[in-house]
RNA sequence: GCGGCCAUAGCUCAGCUGGUUAGAGCACAAGAUUGUGAUUCUUGGGGUCGCGGGUUCGAAUCCCGUUGGCCGCCCCA
């Protein structure tokens, strides 16, 4: 059909579509509450201030933003994390600790679209607000394959990389290197995965060739996949800032273990993430066979909610996206049928059956069962087929001869089996039928 | 922001080196069937061939532009 489409990157939701949605959703709602986390929603609609406050100038590029009637500068939201520590340093001072919050709602990036990525999508949000131990950690990260595994998703399908970005700047500290040369050195790590060698181009041209037995460390810290491997890497440094975070790693990683999750979790120091403020741990989910981008991302983020003008609050957090899970289950063929079958289906003889019908539909209705019927009057055969098709347990059969008994027909559609039933019961045999069977 | 491929019915597609009124399967609807079902048969609705321009006696077909989709680059909260 000519005439409008909708916006690139914007996807209409038909019910097959929604359903599929609504899956997803529920799924994570049923992990967040699991977990204990609370759900709230904010405003999709933000000062444009709120983002550039967070992330700098730049993000303005892929924002989705314009100027209101009001001349106001806004911009629909790319993430919940700025909003969230907003309302949280709202109210720090009055809220439970701790703070473990969750919410599900669309999100808008003005990108182009490409596999696994839109314009408006939907994520999971998860945070834990003033824990700055690694408990915090624990939980996010089991919550974050809870997400995941109640698709019905293993070990063998997905995993949890886990790094850090404090221990890489202790590390590069310890390397001799100085603040500014560790985030180039962060930048080049970052790539180094899609670009190899050529990703340490950009600290060469600014701070001069890495020493080769510096580059060489780097290289070898980098490919870490291990946490015998990476006790060994850090043994030789004398360095209080690096024993405190080994003793982080060895907690996080034994209370996952105590969890059974250890098989979803990878060391990988290779992963850095590319937001300058994160301040700890840092993690993605990547499907093991690679063709898919991120699945999730998330990490530790201790200045933010200080930065945006709250009080100094430790949080943790992270993102978990539909179109890429969607795809994922799709691909591991784990996305159920999805059935909105009426219980009963009423089978109405003609215009003056159809006032008896009305009766008993709506009280049924009333009192929950799913209850439907045709809108014109069908010739019997047909009124059956369509209500086999409809996947009704029971078809009721009001026809002139039973009405003038003062009875209804109830069939069983699975086996075709019928009985007469007074009127006045009807009610009860279907609340009998339906919750015997 | 940049590059490659693609665009015919709701869906999957056919349509030759340009040639009458653009087709099939599936899906949907009606009938065969006026009180009992998934089969079968018949029929029907649905398309400005993404849009705009050009070449031509003639364009779904060739050319240019544009919009959209897919894929990749940049970016990725």
């Amino acid at each position: 059909m000519a005439g409008f489409q909708s916006l690139p990157g914007f996807r209409d939701f038909y019910p097959e579509d929604f359903s599929r949605r609504q899956h997803i959703f529920r799924r994570w709602r049923l992990a967040a509450s699991a977990f204990g986390f609370q759900e709230y929603d904010a405003p999709v609609l933000e000062p444009l201030e709120l983002y550039k406050a967070k992330s700098g100038d730049e993000i303005e590029a892929q924002l989705f933003n314009f100027t209101d009637k009001g001349g106001r500068e806004v911009s629909l939201r790319p993430e919940m994390t700025p909003t969230v520590c907003r309302m949280v340093g709202e109210k720090a001072g009055s809220l439970k600790r701790p703070i473990k919050w969750f919410s599900i709602g669309e999100f808008y990036r003005y990108e182009r679209a490409q596999k696994g990525r839109l314009r408006a999508f939907n994520q999971f949000n998860a945070d834990i607000f003033g824990e700055p131990g690694p408990e915090a950690e624990i939980e996010l990260i089991a919550l974050l394959i809870q997400c995941l595994a109640g698709f019905g998703l293993s070990a063998e399908d997905f995993t949890i990389r886990l790094s850090d970005r404090d221990l890489w700047f202790f590390y590069l500290e310890a390397l001799g290197l100085s603040d500014v040369q560790s985030r180039a050195i962060l930048s080049a790590v970052d790539r180094y995965e899609k670009m190899g060698d050529d990703a340490f181009k950009g600290y060469a041209e600014a701070h001069g060739a890495l020493a080769a037995e510096t580059k060489e460390k780097i290289l070898a810290f980098l490919k870490i996949k291990g946490l015998a491997e990476l006790e060994a890497a850090l043994a030789p440094f004398q360095s209080a800032k690096l024993a405190t975070r080994l003793a982080d790693w060895r907690k996080v990683l034994a209370g996952l273990t105590a969890m059974k999750l250890a098989d979803f979790i990878t060391v990988d120091l290779g992963v850095v993430r590319g937001l300058a403020y994160y301040t700890g741990f840092v993690f993605e989910a990547f499907d093991r066979k690679g063709d898919l981008r991120a699945l999730a991302g998330g990490g530790r983020y201790n200045d933010l909610v200080k930065k945006l003008g709250g009080p100094d609050l430790p949080a943790v957090g992270f993102a978990i996206g539909d179109v890429t899970t969607g795809l994922l289950i799709e691909q591991r063929g784990l996305t159920p049928t999805f059935v909105s079958a009426p219980d009963v289906y009423a089978v109405i003889g003609g215009e003056a059956e159809r006032t008896a019908a009305f009766a008993d539909i709506h009280a049924l209705r009333a009192a929950g069962f799913r209850v439907d019927y045709p809108f014109k009057d069908l010739a019997f055969g047909k009124q059956f087929k369509v209500a086999a098709e409809s996947g009704a347990r029971l078809a009721l059969i009001y026809g002139g001869d039973e009405l003038a008994k003062g009875v209804v027909k109830v069939r069983d559609l699975s086996d075709r089996t019928e009985q007469e039933v007074p009127r006045e019961q009807v009610l009860a045999v279907v609340r009998d039928f339906l919750s015997g069977h």
